[in-house]
RNA sequence: GGGCGAAUAGCUCAGCUGGGAGAGCACUUCCCUUACAAGGAAGGGGUCACAGGUUCGAGUCCUGUUUCGCCCACCA
């Protein structure tokens, strides 16, 4: 037996959605909505999702990958593709290390406490709980992906995916190790990669040192904002021109603290201008430094331990930390009066991006993979437009980026993460990299193997994710089916760390490229504008879980796709989630109204499917509702073929509130509170297919609200999620100009109405001349009665007038003449200046067009249409300004 | 040092291929009318940052300037 959708018999009077959010969400899920169709000559439809830190707590940037991802996919299911999106989740290294760390501590133990294998243990304890904590925030957000082909980057497929990699541009010599200079953080007691330093401006100060020659008769000043590396100088470096110090080039000198002798040697690399002109090098700790270091065959003294106190070679300093030794040298030299001067200074300074501390460059063995041959290919895939970014302009980003790699670290001393496939013989030193746990040496037969301590940088496990998640190395039938992916859709703050990496990866691991279309999102960020984070004060405003809570799932996802448009920045308002809750409302509240008219058997007015025939509907403001939804399927089609979600659902929007609500509902209750008139039966059959239509188009957007009403509604089908996406369908433009024509005449009647203070209740009289219209006005008489309160027996409607009542307001719409005789109320001198007003206002106008047609450039080359526009309204202002003239000179 | 983005109503933002400036919130007046007060009706409010240019026509395209934000870069 099927499965009943989880929701009350009866429509509520009030919209509660949200409250069957978890219920419905599970419902889809059950009936394996989530999962592609299995139907081998659909076309496919695939998305990752990027996998959110198993540590992480969902916050708005998860919610608007949430919302557009799932917009995405929804939308193509309903086009009926085999639609698919893999979920999963990242070991992130670093920061779910830290954050277990911190866990422990609180119960006073350390990692080194309890040793690799056991802490290991305890962060996979902890991951199940964390992993539970994500997937279920975004359950929340209403997310349907396919949660049987969830993925963690540390499960065994993937791990063996890892290692696939590895081996194979091990193989290439694509991967090395070796001994470099790379940053340093030494809180995380790791490397890390150029790409998780950040760095900032901040003031500093540079130190002017004094270096002597060894007999003390000359001396050299050298400026550093890092002092405390003096003790891994191993020279001095001037500029090969700089005349200042020609004399010196060669000579010794010796090193302040550790008084050792180093040499002054000319380098390009040092600027002139910049302090004295001569700098201090320090090939172990400086990445300018270090290059200098190579090009001259200089030594490479390392100062520093892992957690940046002074190491044996810093002597008396030894055992101090960094900034402590930098304070304690710095008394030194000032006492040794070889501080000559000291200079405010702002420069940038490295920061590790997990946290926060300043990054130290440091030499050290390190593995490495070489970038250059894999960008070629990566930066072509874009080139050619086999790849395709939007917006645009990231492009650009990506090319620079790509052009000027340089190899990326990819070890970190950690514990958490995918262990080197790399062995070391103990017996004959021979490195070993290995798909599968080596027992002996190749080399000498030797048991005694190591494994290399470190593990891999967690993005090179997430640079494998859209094949990895799929079942590669496998050729399993996923992958077959599904790779490479449709799109990429993320923050554009990742596009080094994950976005490059993976077209990188996927094209030199599968031959592939990995996705077509790179969409990138913009950030959020708080109403002041500022990054939306855990410390500010009133973080818990922008905390998605609580805004749902607040105002459902629904409104936020509204608000979230139609906030802002692709790669830009918005800033979360909560004053637009709550309006986006009121327009759920809104629509809940008409779909009521809907379904309440449809009397006992509401099932016979259930849509067929196919698009209705404007010009085959008896009614013109049907034709013009049928037309007008019509357009909008055509323009929202056109909008998300091209990634513009926000516009679409503003479309959306607009037309619900204000065409079919504030319009054609208020139309239709003439005819529906008639009774059962033919005429009435066809504005239930409009009033079903434009809703349901409507529902439909709205649905990637707010899938509970609409799934919903759905099921309240007469409709054929299941459920929404899988119901088809709307057919496109013939507008009708002489309904639509017809019915502009009556909205304005009754606009223009209420604006009088309320101008004259005319009570809301009271019923007024209306003669009209209707001229070209009569035969439109004369069908919709009723509804212009009801619109704008007309009173039943005093609305006079005849083509022409032969006389027309002295105390009257006077509308001229179009061809339309209208008066309002609005007897005690209307002040003759009043209405001859509003008139007056009006009438200049059409001269202006006419004057302005006329100033455009006799302009014979515009005439010749603007498009026919644009001027053909310009004529028509002359003609139209004439009319009114022509009427408006007569009127007035019979009022005097 | 290079690059990118933003600048439009009091606030937050749209304005997609250049053809008479829009929404939400806030504001004013009125209305609890049988879908909806989470609502309805009618309003007020903008030299589209500035200066040039292209064009018959520029919020939209080009150049420059200013302010803010971001990214990249071996600024000792």
């Amino acid at each position: 037996m099927k499965r009943k959708v989880p929701l009350p018999e009866e429509m509520a009077k009030t919209y509660d959605v949200p409250n069957v959010e978890k219920a419905l969400y599970q419902w889809w899920e059950e009936e394996g909505y989530f999962k592609p169709v299995d139907d081998e000559s659909k076309k496919t439809f695939v998305i990752s999702m990027p996998p959110p830190n198993v540590t992480g707590i969902l916050h708005l940037g998860h919610a608007i990958t949430s919302s557009v991802e799932d917009a995405l996919t929804r939308y193509h299911r309903m086009l009926g593709d085999a639609t698919l999106w893999v979920p999963g989740a990242d070991h992130a290294g670093i920061a779910t290390q830290n954050v277990v760390e911190r866990e422990l501590a609180k119960n006073g133990i350390s990692r080194q406490e309890l040793g690799r294998e056991k802490f290991v243990q305890e962060v996979w304890a902890w991951k199940d709980e964390y992993l539970d904590r994500i997937t279920n925030q975004q359950r929340s957000m209403g997310v349907s992906c396919d949660w049987s082909r969830e993925r963690f980057t540390l499960d065994d497929g993937l791990s063996r995916a890892v290692r696939e990699a590895f081996v194979r541009l091990y193989e290439k010599k694509l991967i090395y190790r070796g001994q470099y200079l790379v940053n340093w953080c030494p809180r995380c007691g790791t490397a890390i990669s150029d790409l998780e330093v950040e760095h900032e401006d901040e003031t500093a100060h540079l130190w002017y040192v004094r270096y002597w020659t060894p007999d003390h008769t000359e001396s050299m000043t050298v400026a550093t904002t890092r002092p405390e590396t003096i003790m891994g100088d191993t020279a001095v470096a001037v500029h090969p021109e700089d005349e200042r110090y020609q004399h010196m080039i060669g000579k010794e000198l010796v090193v302040p603290v550790v008084n050792r002798r180093i040499k002054v040697i000319a380098d390009e690399a040092v600027e002139k201008e910049f302090g004295t002109g001569a700098v201090k090098v320090t090939p172990a700790h400086d990445p300018t430094d270090y290059e200098m270091g190579l090009r001259h065959g200089l030594e490479f003294i390392n100062v520093m331990n892992d957690d940046s106190t002074m190491n044996e070679n810093a002597g008396k300093f030894e055992g101090q930390d960094r900034f402590v030794c930098r304070k304690n040298l710095l008394d030194d030299l000032r006492e040794a009066g070889d501080l000559v001067k000291i200079e405010d200074l702002t420069h940038s300074v490295g920061h590790c991006q997990r946290c926060h501390t300043i990054a130290e460059p440091r030499i050290s063995t390190q593995w490495f993979v070489r970038m250059k041959p894999l960008a070629k290919p990566a930066l072509e895939a874009v080139r050619n437009g086999s790849i395709k970014i939007i917006p645009e302009r990231f492009t650009k980003i990506y090319f620079d980026w790509l052009e000027n790699i340089r190899d990326w670290c990819i070890s970190r001393q950690l514990w958490w993460g995918h262990r080197i496939p790399v062995w070391y013989c103990q017996n004959c030193g021979a490195e070993i990299c290995s798909r599968e746990d080596p027992t002996v040496c190749p080399k000498c037969g030797s048991t005694n193997l190591k494994q290399d301590e470190d593990v891999l940088d967690t993005w090179f496990s997430s640079g494998l994710w859209p094949f990895s998640t799929l079942g590669w190395p496998d050729q399993t039938p996923d992958l077959e089916r599904f790779y490479p992916i449709s799109v990429m859709e993320t923050g554009y703050d990742i596009i080094f760390f994950w976005v490059a990496r993976m077209v990188m990866l996927g094209l030199e691991m599968t031959g592939e490229i990995p996705f077509h279309t790179i969409y990138l999102h913009g950030l959020v960020r708080s109403e002041d504008g500022k990054k939306v984070s855990k410390s500010m004060e009133d973080a818990w405003r922008y905390d998605p879980l609580l805004i749902v809570q607040e105002y459902g799932v629904d409104p936020l996802r509204f608000t979230l796709l139609t906030s802002s448009t692709p790669g830009n920045d918005m800033k979360l308002s909560l004053s637009r989630v709550e309006a986006n809750r009121n327009f759920a409302n809104k629509i809940w509240q008409a779909s009521r109204f809907v379904l309440g008219n449809l009397g006992d058997d509401p099932g016979k007015y259930t849509p067929s499917g196919d698009p209705l025939d404007p010009a085959k509907l008896d009614d013109a403001i049907d034709r013009w509702i049928v037309s007008r939804y019509h357009s909008l399927v055509a323009e929202v089609n056109r909008l998300l073929s091209v990634y513009q979600l926000g516009e679409a659902g503003r479309q959306i929007y607009d037309f619900l509130w204000g065409e079919f609500c504030d319009w054609y509902i208020e139309a239709t209750k003439v005819r529906l509170y008639e009774g059962e008139t033919p005429a009435a039966e066809q504005a239930k059959n409009v009033l079903i297919y434009v809703l349901d239509g409507t529902l439909r188009l709205l649905h990637p957007y707010m899938p509970y609200t609409t799934e919903t009403i759905w099921h309240y509604l007469p409709h054929q089908g299941e459920a929404l999620i899988v119901a088809s996406w709307p057919q496109e369908g013939p507008p009708n433009a002489n309904a639509e100009a017809n019915m502009d024509a009556l909205i304005e005449l009754v606009r223009g009647i209420r604006n009088a109405r309320s101008e004259y203070d005319v009570e809301p209740g009271r019923k007024i009289a209306a003669i009209i001349a209707g001229h070209e219209m009569t035969e439109f006005l004369t069908e919709q008489q009723n509804v212009l009665k009801s619109l704008a309160r007309i009173a039943d027996d005093r609305l006079m409607l005849s083509e022409t007038l032969d006389q027309v009542p002295q105390k009257a307001l006077t509308l001229v719409i179009g061809t339309i003449e209208c008066y309002l005789p609005l007897a005690d109320l209307v002040d003759l001198d009043r209405e001859r200046e509003r008139l007056g007003k009006e009438a200049a206002q059409l001269e202006a106008e006419i004057e302005r067009s006329e100033g455009l047609l006799s302009n014979e450039k515009f005439v010749n080359k603007a498009p026919e249409a644009v001027v053909q526009r310009e004529r028509d309204k002359i003609a139209d202002y004439q009319e009114r300004l022509g009427r408006l003239r007569e009127r007035l000179g019979s009022l005097d």
